[in-house]
DNA sequence: CCAAAAGTGTTTCACGTACACCCATGC
DNA sequence: GCATGGGTGTACGTGAAACACTTTTGG
């Protein structure tokens, strides 16, 4: 107890909401907590704000203590300081949202910690503290943000057939989309490249994969452009 | 000196961009600082948060504190965490924006705190701590909200013409919009209500007066609707 | 040869955009 | 009567949406 301030503080910490993508499934990342309170309930990666670290470093550092995942798509998200939500004292937390390529990384390799599991957003269990209004949240920031950044991208491997990208705008919109209106658009924006690969060890015709193309995107995004789907 | 805690904690601040529009021009309320540090310069209304009160219920005492102003649209925007932000110690700042109609209390009963003023927002002095990356942030906030979410009304009275409603966004946008049209799209959407009053004292064809219709736009809202201008 | 997904064009309709003139009012 | 902003309609082109069949590959 060395730590002595004038007035009394809140205690600052960060909560990632992390969202994979499993074959058609969008999922999230959920811990089992081993300490109470909420022992034993599922919860949201996080931890506290080391007082010599930004907030996006922390955010960053107990991602990676957590679930062991680095380098990834990391967002702010919101900042969450309800009164009570934390039972012990007064905890005020940044809210981030994370992307990651589930399909390079095994979800088995990305979960070898015995407590992480990847739940289907659409079907999670009880949560601790406010964490249900913080995935709420992630997920209508996503579902907005997808229609006018590229970030469906984050959610897949470096290279992707046309079908993969749509499945991920299908699985954040909620929505099926017309798979011809998706291809003209997707290529008529120029940020794809076709790369001379296809699909291997498919069980029917191989599809061609492309690639995002991010350095197009920064000089489009500074002649004030739009992604759009 | 009474409050001791295990580990170091930064103190944890709100600051507030406030927008008005006032004729043309888009303008933002500073302060000018009393006490170091960055005495005399000017910076983004805010203060500390009491460890008994939300963020949001901090960032609305400090405007009423500091500006006198209180029932204003105000919304989280970012929290910023940068290391050395502030010169003193560790300091994290949540950051809201608010929009105030100007035009119904004057300029000068908002700024009745002697060193309170409003600048427009291209023509901004040197700001104090980060707060021009504050602003700007905001600044972007606003051009991107108000193209899909109908806040652009929370700038104007409640009666208002629609040209006044045009120059809200043709100042927010910094573009030109055609009259035609904007009045079309305008009154398609269904959220602008004619009244029977018009514009008094003008030197000119008076203006009809319109409402913005809150509670159609929580119905279409909920019914997956857009806002588009 | 069958199953499974890849890949490909055209039509239709709605909406965005560009554009110019008369009207009402106060001074 | 003139200056000032209020108010109105049309034509054109682009882009969104709906829609079905052939191709390739592995088993």
């Amino acid at each position: 107890m060395a730590f002595e301030y004038e007035f009394p503080r809140a205690a600052l910490t960060v909560d990632c909401v992390v969202f994979g993508l499993d074959d058609e499934d969008l999922k999230v990342m959920l811990i089992q907590r081993n300490l109470p309170p909420f022992k034993g309930e599922w919860a949201l990666p996080g931890g506290f704000v080391h007082v010599d670290e930004t907030i996006d470093d922390a955010a960053r550092r107990e991602l990676e203590e957590e679930t062991g995942l680095s380098n990834v798509f990391l967002e702010q998200l919101y900042t969450f300081g309800q009164l009570g939500r934390d039972p012990r004292e007064r905890v005020v937390s940044v809210a981030y949202y994370a992307l990651v390529k589930l399909m390079d990384h095994s979800v088995q390799a990305a979960t070898d910690a015995a407590d992480a599991a990847w739940f289907p957003v659409m079907d999670v269990p009880s949560l601790a503290f406010d964490h249900h209004d913080i995935l709420d949240m992630a997920l209508n920031r996503l579902k907005g943000k997808v229609r006018y950044a590229p970030i469906g991208f984050e959610l897949l491997p470096k290279r992707f057939t046309l079908s993969q990208l749509q499945h991920v705008y299908e699985a954040i919109l909620e929505s099926e989309l017309d798979k011809r209106n998706f291809r003209r658009k997707v290529l008529k924006t120029g940020l794809v490249i076709e790369t001379d690969e296809v699909q291997k060890d498919v069980a029917h015709r191989a599809a061609r994969l492309y690639e995002f193309d991010a350095d197009r995107y920064k000089e489009l995004e500074d002649t004030g452009f739009n992604f759009e789907v």
